[in-house]
DNA sequence: TTCGATTTGTTCGTATGTATT
DNA sequence: TAATACATACGAACAAATCGA
């Protein structure tokens, strides 16, 4: 038997050549090809991938390979490890979801999911604006969905979500009122596409007439505005929300540096 | 030669009892010691630390080991790796330092490390909310310093910083003053306390007037209001700052989910 | 309840590649 | 060129968690 050189297990359809096409170290070819049957729906939503030494063999690498590899998903919140379980596709409704992708907090440190109430739906066209963000052209055509947020039964926040009609070809507004997930889980569920990577920009703004109607507090209160840019894996631009929030009673919380202990 | 135990090397003062007194994994433990180390100021600020090979033989582990303990402190930006140089203690100047724990940019995406200008500094007690917030008795001394800060040439941001006297035995003002560093790094290499942790609690606040004089805006102007604790390695509250930031032509930028591609 | 199979978690050791000096 | 140090990759072994028979 021929032990000079890795086996690569040629008769798999997915073993990586070796030495050819590698732009990058060996663990990124198959952090990319895991993520991209991921995006792929392979195994969707809180299900379980094959176990490491199952994904070993099926890349033609060995095990610490693939495990670094699904190390860093782990980190980015893309998968979750359970020992003596699996390995999970992450659930966007999960608690890791709550802490990774939502800062809102009550003063007295309380966080759960906000209930969701449509304001409004319809169709606009891109402005200068929206078109540099989700890389669309001028007057491009998407879709404006405004909602209210609660948590506690208080409304604290007023959202205004913008997608780009492209990306989501058959969007059903009754599906979409009807959804009983995160909005991020229905366009992975209904559209087949994964948010990957947020960037969010905060300032604060003196709430003007109709925002301050909606979210019940005096016109010219400063309110936390949020602009939010979601994409996915490869960079895709997604969603753009702008987002208002009545700081009163709750904060926007980010923690920097060390995360245990 | 035995080989069915690792060899401990019992030789080194520092070598980790096998099996022992290990509340956790291993790596872990090696952490602690690179982290308690780094905090004695045995590696101080921008120093390379020892090969990996020779922290392996320090700790009578293996390289791997070792590796994965650093890959932990990279992650929290306490440490950095530079291929074929070393590992070095991050400097509170670096890059790094201002990527990871400055999130105020330009409208223009730009970056840059603000000018300070003190306002005022003076010994005060405790009230109910910091004693809470900095784990000292309330009307405890604190040493309390007013900071204006500028970006590019406009002041943007009023900072006033709270320490507990009992951190800072020997406060200077005048050295504190005459620092040419960031301040936490006036913290670390005067006072040896080093700032591992911030918990940031933003929200919306319409300035009052002392505030809006300050930073040159009209009373009531919506300002961002960052309350931020910073604690050290092993969560010893060390400052508390309450920061206003205009947010005219400036933003809190936040990257969350994958970091690079 | 116990046992055994499966899967991830941790640790070890080694070899080779690449960047820096 | 040579030496040093980190980066990547491999494979092996055992521990710990989980789950079902």
């Amino acid at each position: 038997m021929d032990l000079s050189r890795p086996k690569t297990a040629s008769g798999s359809r997915d073993a990586l050549q070796p030495g050819a096409l590698l732009d990058g170290p060996l663990y990124l070819a198959v952090k990319r090809r895991i993520a991209r049957s991921l995006m792929a729906g392979e195994w969707g939503q809180g299900e379980s991938l094959p176990s490491e030494a199952q994904l070993a063999a099926r890349y033609a690498v060995s095990p610490g390979t693939v495990r670094k590899a699904i190390g860093e998903l782990v980190n980015e919140h893309i998968l979750v490890r359970q020992a003596g379980r699996g390995t999970f596709a992450v659930s966007h409704d999960s608690d890791s979801m709550l802490e990774a992708y939502f800062h809102i907090v009550g003063d007295d440190g309380h966080k759960e999911f906000p209930a969701s109430r449509m304001v409004s739906c319809r169709a606009v066209a891109a402005d200068a604006a929206m078109a540099q963000q989700l890389h669309v052209a001028r007057g491009a055509p998407l879709i404006q969905i405004e909602n209210l947020l609660s948590l506690r039964g208080e409304v604290v926040i007023f959202d205004r979500i913008r997608v780009p009609r492209a990306v989501f070809p058959d969007f059903d507004v009754a599906a979409f009122r009807q959804r009983d997930t995160t909005i991020f889980r229905f366009y992975q569920l209904r559209h087949a596409v994964t948010v990957a990577r947020l960037v969010e920009r905060l300032r604060a703004s003196n709430a003007g007439p109709r925002i301050a109607r909606l979210l019940g507090v005096p016109v010219g209160e400063a309110l936390l505005a949020i602009e939010r840019l979601a994409t996915t894996y490869d960079g895709t631009p997604v969603e753009f929300r702008d987002r208002h929030v009545s700081t009163r009673h709750h904060a926007y919380v980010n923690v920097l540096g060390m995360k245990g202990g």
